[in-house]
RNA sequence: GCCCGGGUGGCGGAACGGUAGACGCAGUGGACUCAAAAUCCACCGCCGGCAACGGCGUGCGAGUUCGAAUCUCGCCCCGGGCACCA
């Protein structure tokens, strides 16, 4: 082997020694195993370092396991449906099969380029009918047990191209290529009852303690489960229904407000047009919580009163555009005095404010301007007739209890969680496996008849699902009475495919089964590695697929993932010029020539290509969309694989988000040439693997207890607290002394070939190639991978003396060596002998003392 | 707007209530070289001081504690999610 450190020849030769030892196969049988999970990527055309800092972490993580003694599985596959290969298709004319499928080959060479320890023998890929066709099986079996149902939601329409749009594709409430403002609309779609689910995807939460705990709010607060009571208000011949949380401030409430999508509003709009109209102004603008909820609030009477269950007084019924037809009842009483949002409708528009809360001593109610205290649930109730002088929580029970008496209204919880719409108005995902007959209705494809194939030959240009102009796939015959009917040309939303490819990673291979009992050979997932910002919607899905599977005797798992890790973003600047139709038009990072000022504030930047000035669009996520994706592999060709996953492993804590920067990333390579180096020039002397020193004294002991002490941090930092860039700082840092320690004799050799096989084996996980091939150089036989991972030599840690930081008054005034374990009396003693010491505490009387045993000693002087 | 995070040298970051700035990048000075690259050595938060040392310093303001970057409250800024991007 030569000398120098060349990653060009060592990379790919150790990955054809692993493939043609086929050491990345999970081999099922005896030992422990261990199931390391990545989210799959979508195959968007290159990987990017997002992907690469995911998988890497992923690998490290497989790897360390796998070093210490169990099987592990990591597999790969492609989430293969979705909106960007239809993207793409309308951008070049290809077909997104074939797009998908292209792409899915390059990034493929990719990842086995960084020599990710990964079993390709489970590729999947979720546009391939042997996987799409159990999407279809399983939905078939949760419409016949009413899991799945149909009802109508409410979509974002582009009147111009005549199609539904992402939430994604409403840019300012207009259609991103028509510019034409959206409107909202109604069409029946499939939903999931995860309702029904939502109790025990709350509760199992409490178990999931190998999550992280902010993950777990945030679930928490999307299922937003809340006890409060569901109230009937008469209006006319009909009941207004609503549901509140503060049934307590029901004295209070002065309006009712509905929906536009109320039935109510619509009926009283029929002789109003000028209701009418606010109807249809309120269509305007997408569906998306975020855009609904900073919109101004409005309203309109209705001109009809809602008769109050317990005063009888007549309340005004107002539609507004604040109230959500999706939540609760699609309609609320509307309590000014202590409901933000009703506060400033009510002043907006003249309703009455009262207070039937009392405020903490010394606070007055204004009526004009909101204090976030009027919400709080603290007081008594007041202005309240009967109930005046109850504890809040005590008014809500008595009223409570009352209305059940009138038989108006009951104690309710309501979860903020909706059913889970599944249907998709789009060509490129899993088919609805449904034929619509004129006469049996919606008819279920048969069992035998699976998969409905999506044919793999339309190109998509942006006025709707081309299956509904494709006759050979719409055209069939009703399975019930055989006459001509037509498929359901709506997909399933990708979430759909992504909630249980964890599972069929099991068994790929089974052509008869979803999953078979290998699924509970390896589930649960022991560690789950994926993007923060699918903290809610992909892992609440797949929980709750997984208790469906569960339900279904499929699986004896409940919760799909014991251990989750999530990772940061990698952020990169996006820039963008706006088109003559002011469509933004993304230009990539690696593109644009930028100049930027002392503090980085951007100065200039303009496209490489012409020379003309491009905005910066802002830091974000490096994603498709905003073509800000950083392709590692310009990097991979200079430096190699494994300089690469060091850096991105070394350049902050997996968790963190991280914007994205080369800097750096030759210090990575300086440090595997030291490495390479180090183990060349121990080498030449002549190895001698796997011998216990014995004898060492002085500055060759001290080595030992760092080495030792390395091993220590190395393994608390991948295995408990997996922070990969201090276990890598910690194993520089060894190599720094390890470098400038020159043995002499034989005993201090053999430490420096302890120290070096350890070297090797730490940094494995990280640099799998570099320390496969210098392993072999130590004299070892075999793959490091297989040889375990280093153990603490606990009578190595052991120190004749340990260092004591002084602090008077909690600022640090001097050092003091003192035996390991010595007591407050002793290390004070040792600690006045110090000159600086001294000086702080002369003349004052020490009150106290704090002792860190081996640590810290603070004196507190006055 | 609502929910969840984050803010530490010129930069990425470390500090798991107990020495703020480990490790690395960039920079500066030096060695080696005809020269360059590579490599090696030294310095490297700010202010004062020849030094010993002292003062200040973790987005801003308050609080808890012998001790706070770390815990609590309020504010500012940045990122993620908000149900059809994945």
């Amino acid at each position: 082997m030569s000398d120098i450190y060349r990653p060009g020849e060592i990379e790919p030769a150790i990955r054809r020694l692993w493939e043609e030892e086929n050491a990345h196969r999970a081999e099922s049988g005896d030992g422990e195993r261990f199931y390391c999970l990545s989210m799959f990527p979508y195959p968007s055309g290159k990987l990017h370092m997002g992907h690469m800092r995911n998988y890497t972490i992923s690998d490290v993580i497989s790897r360390y396991h796998r070093m210490r003694g169990m099987r592990v599985l990591q597999p790969m596959g492609w989430d293969a449906f979705g909106l960007p290969a239809e993207n793409a298709a309308m951008a070049n004319g290809v077909p997104p099969a074939k797009w998908t499928r292209d792409n899915i080959e390059h990034m493929r060479g990719q990842l086995r380029q960084l020599g990710f320890a990964i079993d390709w023998e489970r590729e999947l890929a979720t546009c391939d009918s042997e996987y799409y066709r159990w999407n279809q099986w399983f939905f078939l079996r949760l419409l016949e047990r009413g899991i799945a149902y149909k009802k109508t939601g409410t979509v974002n329409w582009d009147p111009v191209d005549q199609t539904v749009l992402a939430n994604e594709q409403v840019i300012d409430g207009c259609g991103w290529r028509t510019g034409a403002p959206v409107e909202k609309r109604e069409i029946p779609m499939y939903y999931l009852r995860i309702t029904d689910y939502a109790d025990e995807l709350l509760e199992s939460l409490d178990d999931l303690d190998g999550w992280p705990e902010r993950v777990r709010t945030m679930q928490a607060n999307w299922i937003g489960k809340s006890e409060g009571a569901e109230i009937a208000f008469a209006c006319g011949e009909d009941t207004i229904k609503v549901f509140t949380t503060r049934p307590d401030t029901l004295m209070g409430a002065t309006f009712m407000a509905v929906a536009a999508e109320h039935p109510l509003a619509k009926r009283a709009a029929e002789d109003k047009p000028e209701l009418a109209a606010f109807i249809a102004e309120c269509q305007k603008g997408g569906v998306s919580e975020a855009d609904i909820a900073v919109q101004e609030k409005k309203g309109m009477d209705t001109g009809l009163t809602a008769v109050h269950p317990l005063t009888g007084d007549e309340l005004p019924v107002w539609v507004a555009n604040y109230v959500l037809m999706a939540y609760g009842e699609g309609a609320i009483m509307a309590v000014p005095g202590h409901d933000e949002r009703d506060f400033e409708f009510a002043n907006k528009y003249g309703l009455p404010i009262r207070q039937v809360i009392s405020l903490p001593e010394g606070r007055e109610y204004d009526d004009r301007h909101w204090h976030d205290d009027y919400a709080a649930k603290a007081g008594q109730l007041v202005h309240s007739g009967p109930y005046d002088g109850l504890e809040w929580s005590k008014g809500f029970d008595a009223i409570v209890a009352d209305l059940e008496k009138k038989g108006t209204g009951r104690a309710r919880t309501q979860f903020r969680l909706r059913d889970w719409g599944i249907s998709r108005q789009r060509y490129w995902g899993c088919p609805i496996p449904i034929i619509h007959c004129p006469d049996c209705g919606d008819v279920p494809v048969p069992e035998a008849d699976l998969p409905v194939v999506l044919p793999e030959d339309l190109v998509p240009d942006g006025s709707g699902n081309p299956l509904n102009r494709h006759a050979e796939f719409l055209d069939t015959d009703c399975p019930k009475c055989g006459r001509a009917a037509r498929r359901e040309t709506d997909t399933m939303d990708t979430f759909v495919d992504s909630s249980w490819y964890f599972l069929r990673y099991t068994g790929p291979d089974n052509d008869a089964a979803m999953v078979d009992e290998r699924a509970d050979q390896w589930m649960p997932v022991d560690q789950y590695i994926g993007g923060i910002e699918h903290a809610i919607l992909h892992l609440l899905y797949a929980r709750f697929w997984t208790k469906l599977m569960r339900d279904e005797g499929l699986v004896s798992v409940g919760e799909p993932f014991k251990r989750l890790l999530t990772q940061g973003m990698v952020l990169a600047e996006t820039y963008y010029r706006e088109d003559a139709s002011g469509r933004k038009v993304w230009f990539n990072p690696a593109d644009v020539e930028v100049q930027r000022d002392g503090k980085g504030a951007i100065l200039s930047a303009v496209l490489k290509d012409d020379g003309e000035p491009v905005e910066p669009g802002g830091i974000e996520k490096m994603a498709k969309s905003k073509n800000n994706g950083v392709d590692p592999q310009a990097l991979v060709n200079t430096y190699g694989a494994d300089t690469v996953r060091l850096f991105s492993m070394f350049a902050a804590p997996p968790e963190q988000s991280l914007e994205w920067s080369e800097a750096g990333v030759e210090g990575a390579w300086r440090f595997l040439k030291r490495l390479f180096a180090g183990v060349q020039a121990h080498v030449a002397e002549g190895a001698l693997p796997g011998r216990k020193p014995e004898g060492l004294e002085g500055a060759a002991s001290e080595l030992r207890t760092r080495l030792h002490e390395t091993i220590a941090k190395v393994g608390d930092d991948m295995g408990r607290r997996q922070t990969f860039n201090t276990a890598i700082a910690a194993i520089m840092e060894f190599c720094n002394e390890l470098q400038r320690f020159e043995p002499a004799g034989e005993a201090e050799r053999v430490l420096a070939q302890e120290a070096w096989e350890a070297v090797v084996r730490l940094i494995a996980p990280v640099t799998p190639h570099i320390s496969e091939a210098l392993w072999r150089q130590l004299g070892r036989d075999g793959s490091v991978f297989d040889n375990g991972w280093p153990r603490v030599d606990e009578a190595a840690l052991e120190r004749a003396s340990v260092t004591v930081v002084v602090q008077v008054n909690g600022k640090v005034r001097g050092r003091v060596d003192v035996a390991p374990g010595a007591g407050q009396d002793a290390v004070h003693e040792a600690a006045m002998a110090d000159e600086n010491v001294a000086r702080h505490v002369e003349g004052k009387t020490v009150r106290k003392v704090i002792l860190v045993p081996d640590k810290l000693l603070n004196l507190v002087v006055g």
